[in-house]
DNA sequence: CCTACCGATCGGTAGG
DNA sequence: CCTACCGATCGGTAGG
């Protein structure tokens, strides 16, 4: 018997099982970005990577655990990106700082990057039982950042408190999630070089 | 024969239809911004202002025509208090801006405003047929800020292309929506004025 | 990982 | 605005 019917060809590895529940986390993380965690359904998910409506419950115990999954990819690959960049010691504060924005401008929009935005948007369809285990990675990346605003405050680049700083500017630059598409055709189109740029731009004073 | 059993008393005015259509909006607003708009069933709406389940469909056509109800309200509301802004021809830009910034964190934070953080979380949830009428007031919105921005920026008080800029300052404020409670107790806890004026330091130049 | 299925929930409606 | 209800959908499961 056929199994459902498709409009796109299904997005699969090979039957490798770890190789399928990443397929499973992926096009999770995609369809959660377009449609939102209770918007898509578990089908939804299944079809996507050629599976039947039960078994993604053979890679996880139920829907949240498949939420979490995503969440943490995402902040793996950003912590990963993210620490290559602190860890160049002989940088200054600022050469820090603009690659860092780059950097998360690059996990919001680069293709196949749908992890992080789906913990910004879906984060109170997180039970409070997993909050922990991602509250954790976040603060790491948090830290990063922390400390890099203050190294940059400390030089007279930037006026306000550090903290307030950190969360205004990445405010600034995950509500990019809502109104800039990488895909987009638009003669004012701006790269995300461009974007990192201005962003910059906005917020540090050159002495 | 008693109605369903609630933990807390109905918000309601009294009978007057109007008022009731009023009392929907308001609930609704608070419950889909703690619970989103998927998250948040007719259902409890209905019990939350003292109705049974069938009986919002008096006041609106389908669950989507509340959503939409909300996000008017909350542009109507913005609109109002930013065009009283924009009025008073005498304030220079920087005066202007400071004031729209102070008046934004209200819009997210003050006690009952709880209907623009539902249009910016649960954008993706309104039907196409409805964004547009939604899409006209926010645009009447972004105009007062534009034309505010632009102004700073030919004054030299801020750096960047003033529809980048918007976006990113609003997108700052906006994302205050995600970490920032007026109720909490901490002792850190940020009043909004203190956070407008950080906003403005963070992003603005003095010559 | 599939088949076959269930229980619960939910948006919405007819009729008063 | 309530009563009584329906059709569809959905997360999840047993058994293989």
């Amino acid at each position: 018997m056929p199994g459902p019917r498709r409009k796109t060809a299904p997005e699969r590895n090979d039957d490798n099982p770890a190789n399928r529940r990443e397929d499973l986390v992926r096009v999770a993380a995609r369809l959660f970005r377009e449609k939102g965690f209770d918007g898509t359904t578990v089908r939804d998910i299944a079809t996507a990577v050629g599976m039947r409506s039960g078994s993604p419950f053979y890679h996880f115990a139920n829907k949240h655990e498949l939420l979490m999954a995503v969440m943490e990819e995402g902040l793996r690959l950003g912590l990963e990106r993210s620490e290559a960049v602190i860890e160049d010691a002989g940088l200054p504060a600022m050469e820090r700082f603009k690659r860092l924005v780059r950097t998360h401008y690059g996990i919001l929009h680069d293709t196949g990057s749908d992890f992080i935005p789906v913990m910004l948007y879906d984060w109170r369809s997180l039970p409070d039982q997993y909050k922990r285990r991602i509250i954790e990675l976040k603060d790491r990346y948090d830290d990063i950042w922390q400390s890099t605003l203050e190294d940059l405050q400390r030089q007279g680049l930037i006026r306000t408190d550090a903290k307030l700083a950190r969360l205004m500017i990445l405010g600034a630059i995950n509500f990019s999630a809502t109104w800039y598409h990488a895909r987009s055709r638009a003669k004012n189109a701006v790269s995300l070089d461009a974007l990192a740029e201005q962003t910059v731009a906005l917020v540090t004073h050159p002495t």
